[in-house]
DNA sequence: CTGAAAGCGCTTACAG
DNA sequence: CTGAAAGCGCTTACAG
C-alpha cells in the first residue's frame, strides 16, 4: 500500500505545527486562527489529498463512529433490508455499521459481541436470539449504548424498538372474523421470545373479545430445526381435523413461504377453501395466484428510530425509550372481501 | 462506558512490562519466555478479562482486520446473500465486515470507498456500478488490495470472481431449443455492464450456433430508472408482434418478478404459451403456479473464493486471479419438457 | 494567534 | 529471559 499524507507532511509543507493543522482541519478555534495560514492549510491538505487516519483519531478520542449490527441473518429479507435503512440513516449521521449475524449457534451473539467491542463500536443494534439476556445484561452493565430491534425483552433496562405485534394480530384475526371466517387457526414459532408470544397473544385475544371459542389445537407451533417439514406438518394436521380451519394466520414470513407452497401443492383453494394472512411483506406474495393479504411492519420508521436512538445515546448518554409502532394490514386475494 | 483492562493493568498486576505481557498474548517468543511469568500474564489477563484493543493494534501494525464490501444495495437478496457468505468466510481468517450500498448514485461509490479508506480497511470486495472504472484505477494505483465480484471491468488489472454468464445464458437457450422452443426472446437491462452483456451475447451465441435466426426485435433492454413499467412495456411489446416469442429468458431475478407478475395479470398460460426462463434462484418462484425454471449462480463458490483470493492478497500480496464460475440451470415448470 | 508536549494502547527492534 | 524506549497519527489542555 501506498503511504498516506499526515498532518505532519501538512504541518511541514506549510511551516506550522501539526497541531494548528489539526484545529484548522476540524473547524475547532475558528476565528482565533489566522485566516490566511488556516487558507493555506486547508489548501495543502486539498493539494496533498490528505485524509485523517480514523484509527488514530479513534485511538485519542475514544470514540469509532462505528455501529455494530447484530441480526439473526443477514441474508433473510427482513434483516438485509433493515441493514439497509440503518445504513442509510448511519451514513447521514457520519456512522459506518459494522454487521454480523448470529444465527442459532448459541455462542455466536457472544463472539459477536466481544468482537465489536474489540473494536470499541460506539454502540450496538441488536435483533437478540433467545436466551440471551444474559448478554444484555452485561452490555447494560458496562454501559455500552445498544438499542434492540424487533425483538425484545421487557426485564431488560433498555431502548427497543419493535412494531406492536400483538395489535397487529389482533388487527388481522378481527378482520378474518370480519370476512366471515368462524375457524381461525395460527402457525407459529415454538420461542419464548416476547414479540412472537405477542403475535399468539394478539390472535387469542381477538377471538376471545370477538366471543369465538379458540380451540388450543387450532395453534401450531413449529420448531426451528427444520421449518419446511414441520410447517408441511402442522398444516396437514390443521387440515385433518374433523373441523378444520377455514383461515390461517402465519406468524412469520418464512413460515408462510413454506406454508403456501404445501397449500399450493395439496391443491387447498385460497382463499374459497381457506383463507391466509402473513406476517411480513415478501416478493413471493405477488406471484401466488391469490396474492397474499399480509401484515406490513413498518420497516423504514423501525430501522430510522433504532438509528436514532442509539446515537442519540452514544452522543448525549439519553433516556430509554421504547416503541411498539403500528403495522398495517395489506388485503388482497388470499381473503374474501369483509362481509 | 466502563474503562477497559490494558495491558498496562495486566504488567502491572503481574509486575512485569507491558513489552512482556504482549509477547505473550500474542503468542511471539515463546519458549524464550519464562514459563511460570507466561502462564501467570495469562491467567492475570483471563482474570481481568483483558481484551485487545483493536484500534490501539491497527495504528501500530497499520492493520484492521476488516474488508470493505460494496454492494449495489444491501437489501436486494442477491447482495445480502453474498454478504452472508462472505461474513462467515471472512469471520473464519479473523476479519470483519463492514458494508455499504452504491446505489445508482453516481458519487455514492466514490464516497463508500472514501469513507473505507479513512477506516484503512486491509481491502475491499466490490460489485461495482456503471462507470466507475476510474475509481477502481485508482485503487490499482494505491495498490489496495480488492476483488471485483458478480460484475468485472476486463480492462482492469484486478482479480475478480463472476459466473459464466455467457454460458449460463448460452445453456439456457439450448436448452429451450431442445424443448422445441423457437421464437426466443430476452429481457435485459440496458446497461454497459460486461456481466450482463454476456448475458445477451450468450444468448445471441446459441441461437446462431443452432441455426436460429435470432430476430433482433425479440431483445429487449429496460432502462434501470423504472424497472416494474418497463418491463410490462417490453412484455407488452413482444406479445403484441405478428409472430410473439414462445419463450422468454430474464436476464435477472428482479426483471422476471416484474415480468413474471404482469404475465400472470395477463393470463398468458406458462408454459403452454410462454415459457419462462430466469437468472437467479429465488423464493418467490416457488410460489408461482409453475415454478420458474432457472440459472443459479454458485453463490456460496463466488463468495468464498472471493474473499479467499482478497485475503490472500492482503497477507501474501499474490498474483492476480480471475475466475468464471459454472452457474447451473434448475429445470422446473415454466418451461416444458425436452423433447 | 500559535506551538511544544503529553498521551491514547499497542508492537517491536534493540540492548543487555 | 526481560525491559526501556520509540513510535504509529492523531487531539487537546496548557502556556505564552
Amino acid at each position: 500500500m501506498v503511504k498516506r499524507v499526515s498532518l505532519k507532511d501538512i504541518a511541514r509543507e506549510v511551516g506550522v505545527s501539526s497541531a494548528l493543522v489539526s484545529y484548522v482541519l476540524n473547524d475547532k478555534k475558528t476565528g482565533r486562527i489566522n485566516k490566511v495560514v488556516a487558507q493555506k492549510i486547508k489548501d495543502t491538505a486539498k493539494l496533498l489529498n490528505y485524509h485523517t487516519n480514523q484509527i488514530a483519531r479513534s485511538l485519542k478520542t475514544n470514540k469509532t463512529n462505528t455501529i455494530g449490527l447484530i441480526v439473526a441473518d443477514i441474508s433473510n429479507p427482513f434483516s438485509a433490508t433493515m441493514a439497509r435503512i440503518i445504513e442509510d440513516e448511519a451514513a447521514k449521521k457520519n456512522y459506518t455499521v459494522i454487521f454480523g449475524s448470529s444465527d442459532e449457534n448459541p455462542f455466536q451473539s457472544e463472539k459477536l459481541i466481544e468482537t465489536f467491542m474489540n473494536r470499541y463500536v460506539d454502540g450496538l443494534i441488536i435483533a437478540p436470539r433467545e436466551n440471551t439476556e444474559y448478554l444484555l445484561h452485561d452490555l447494560v452493565k458496562q454501559e455500552i449504548p445498544f438499542v434492540l430491534f424487533d425483538r425484545y425483552f421487557p426485564s431488560i433496562n433498555t431502548s427497543y424498538v419493535a412494531m406492536d405485534n400483538f395489535k397487529a394480530s389482533f388487527d388481522a384475526v378481527k378482520y378474518l372474523i370480519k370476512c366471515g371466517y368462524k375457524k381461525i387457526g395460527i402457525v407459529n414459532y415454538q420461542s419464548t421470545l416476547q414479540h412472537l408470544n405477542d403475535r399468539t397473544n394478539g390472535y387469542l385475544k381477538a377471538l376471545e373479545t370477538l366471543h369465538i371459542l379458540p380451540a388450543n389445537n387450532l395453534v401450531k407451533e413449529v420448531a426451528i430445526d427444520n421449518i419446511p417439514v414441520h410447517v408441511e406438518n402442522a398444516i396437514n394436521e390443521l387440515m385433518a381435523m374433523s373441523e378444520p380451519p377455514d383461515a390461517i394466520l402465519f406468524a412469520s414470513g418464512e413460515i408462510a413461504l413454506h406454508g403456501v407452497k404445501h397449500i399450493k401443492q395439496q391443491n387447498i383453494k385460497v382463499p374459497s377453501e381457506l383463507a391466509l394472512i402473513s406476517f411480513d411483506e415478501m416478493a413471493a406474495w405477488d406471484l401466488f395466484y391469490a396474492p397474499l393479504t399480509y401484515i406490513k411492519q413498518p420497516l423504514q420508521k423501525m430501522g430510522q428510530l433504532a438509528t436514532k436512538i442509539l446515537i442519540e445515546s452514544i452522543e448525549d448518554n439519553s433516556r430509554i425509550q421504547r416503541y411498539h409502532l403500528p403495522g398495517s394490514l395489506v388485503t388482497r386475494q388470499s381473503t374474501k372481501l369483509p362481509l
